[in-house]
DNA sequence: TTGCATCTTAGAATCATTATTACTATGGTT
DNA sequence: AACCATAGTAATAATGATTCTAAGATGCAA
């Protein structure tokens, strides 16, 4: 991504936090600056060990919150990508996943054709792009939404 | 899915161990049966939890360790699906991930179509099928495998 | 049956994340 | 320009998940 497309992020986000009435504090715009203008997609410990020097009374949990102030609002998205964690799949043939965003309840969702997504000319001319060299190994689809039962008692929910 | 289905999991799960050259143990066989049996992706504390009553010595380490082994086998998959987790992402707009097993680099990849997967009516049936009234709120597609700069000194690398 | 590599156990250690609490600064208001 | 209520921050403790370690136990092949 360009420069000019990157600093105009920063300023987008700034303004999101103000619109959102959120505090616009030395540390938050510190934040800010390093994850809009980032597409390496860090993780809250990367963001707080790169504004350490210039920030070094802020605390890690002030990191946190921001960045869940930013979610909450809308301005940026937190993401389960990093391996290990939490649950197994005994289901070794292709298919995708359905996640319930109110009770995390998961199941699977079978794919029609199986690699096909992974051969999808237009997405590996995209990946490509991206990342020159990168050799896909493997697709997920992730379904986000609300289940049948929690949609039932949602009312008490706030803005999900 | 049907119980003839599930328990067909469980004798084939039991086959894979024996040809990974892993040691059949009773823990060891009550976690696969629990794991392959069950359609919802259970955590390894759940795992644990419900083989408690049984095997009431087992460590919880074990569960761990004989759901790493399974995965490293290739006889499940290891999921991230869990919310709040890890990284945040300053992009809003609609888009792919690509993530790389070796280093856990995460880059985006625009989508042709912005909310066209969530629309598509065969993936739309699916979803009905499994979890009937679920309402898709996002959907998300990660590319997994490996970065051009891993791929050079993957030599040193298993078998991923 | 015997030997040895592998597994299990128990508990400590580690790592990420969240909660608590008292203090402080921001931004609207006067 | 000063004030004040609210919201944010720092520091630290707490939590929860996962991994590590050391020592003893067990499965499996010869």
């Amino acid at each position: 991504m360009k420069q000019a497309d990157l600093s105009d992020r920063v300023e987008k986000m700034l303004a999101g936090v103000r619109r959102a009435g959120l505090k616009l504090t030395p540390q938050r715009m510190a934040i800010v600056k390093e994850l809009a203008s980032d597409e390496t997609h860090p993780t809250a410990q990367e963001i707080f060990e790169r504004l350490r020097p210039g920030l070094p009374t802020m605390s890690f949990a002030t990191v946190y919150n921001t960045l869940d102030a930013l979610s909450s609002a809308g301005l940026c998205a937190a993401l389960s990508l990093s391996p290990g964690s939490g649950r197994f799949d005994p289901n070794m043939i292709p298919h995708h996943h359905v996640v319930c965003d109110v009770c995390g309840a998961v199941r699977d969702v079978p794919s029609a054709g199986a690699g096909a997504h992974a051969s999808d000319p237009s997405v590996a001319k995209a990946v490509g792009q991206v990342l020159p060299g990168f050799e896909v190994r493997s697709v997920e689809r992730i379904f986000r939404g609300i289940c049948a039962s929690c949609a039932k008692g949602r009312s008490r929910l706030k803005a999900l």
